[in-house]
DNA sequence: AAGTATTTGCAATTAAGTTGCATTCATGAT
DNA sequence: ATCATGAATGCAACTTAATTGCAAATACTT
């Protein structure tokens, strides 16, 4: 009950094995149990959590996890949100869903889904006085830079360079 | 070279005893080093860096440097840019190096400062051709939430919760 | 110069994420 | 239905950014 935008995920449309089948992607018991966690889920979750959530229910490795969610990014079926603390977390990317941004709390690492915003709602949320203090605002967009784009196996040098 | 976009940092007019002294922070030779080499960078360094670039001209600790970060990020005197890899960069804090976005590529770790822009610049620059790919924008807004606010020590329970 | 609070260095630890390899499994052809 | 095969999984070990506790060293105050 942090703030009083709603956003609801609505990805109870969406269906695990539809869209395994559509991505072709192979239906295996883990793919399932891992995509099912997120369409249920109306927050971002860990590695962590996904694994917490299954294992009551199947054995599921850690690893697999981790590469099942690396497939579902390739495929754009979950986007993956970085947090300051160095934790992904995942939700479901579909047209109910649509990009946003999130709060994250510094301390217990709760993650808050914000509504996407109108330029003059942006204002109007900027402005209202709320009950959690943000001291950081960070924007990275990621991808690949020109160099790895050429020759793809720069993994290791870690540069850093200016737009100048 | 990857924009024609110009980010001057001009730190070059900040001294590093200046500001510990108006900060009121112990001025140690690793304090004084930490500072003039984020000073004198024209680009967001990591611990890695600071470190690479301190130990040819004095012997400094890891630890050494990221407390000394976390105690120069609490006075303001430099910002943190965490990046998709969970490497955390820093930069100097000042009225000439202005918050701004940056471009981190996934498979290097390159790092790109990116001009703070209006709000027309802003569309001519996502709508103008250019040579790196960018597949993913975080924004993360990191604070306290109002738990950890009143009690102070929630610090390992990394819930997460929808602003509904 | 002495006392004190702060800072530093070291060693050990935590935790997210990755890699290699053997085993298991989903799928499509027979 | 069975089989062959490429794909996915599990396990163990590893990598690395970042943190913690504590003793030793150091900067500031008087």
């Amino acid at each position: 009950m942090i703030e009083k935008l709603t956003m609801k995920t609505n990805t109870e449309h969406c269906d695990a094995r539809e869209t395994l089948e559509k991505t072709s992607l192979y239906k295996t018991p883990q793919r399932i149990a891992v995509l099912d966690t997120l369409i249920s889920s109306s927050v971002p979750l860990s590695v962590n959590d996904i694994l917490k959530k299954i294992c009551t229910q199947q054995k599921i490795n850690k690893v697999t996890v981790y590469r099942i969610l690396t497939s579902f990014k390739g495929k754009g079926i979950v986007r993956e949100i970085e947090t300051a603390r160095g934790i992904s977390y995942y939700e479901i990317s579909c047209h109910h869903n649509p990009v946003h941004a999130h709060f994250s709390c510094r301390h217990c690492g709760m993650l808050v889904c914000l509504d996407p915003l109108t330029v003059s709602q942006t204002w109007e949320w900027f402005t209202r006085p709320r009950n959690f203090t943000i001291d950081h605002i960070t924007i990275t967009m990621t991808g690949t830079c020109h160099q790895c784009e050429g020759t793809l196996n720069c993994n290791s040098t870690a540069d850093v360079v200016n737009n100048t």
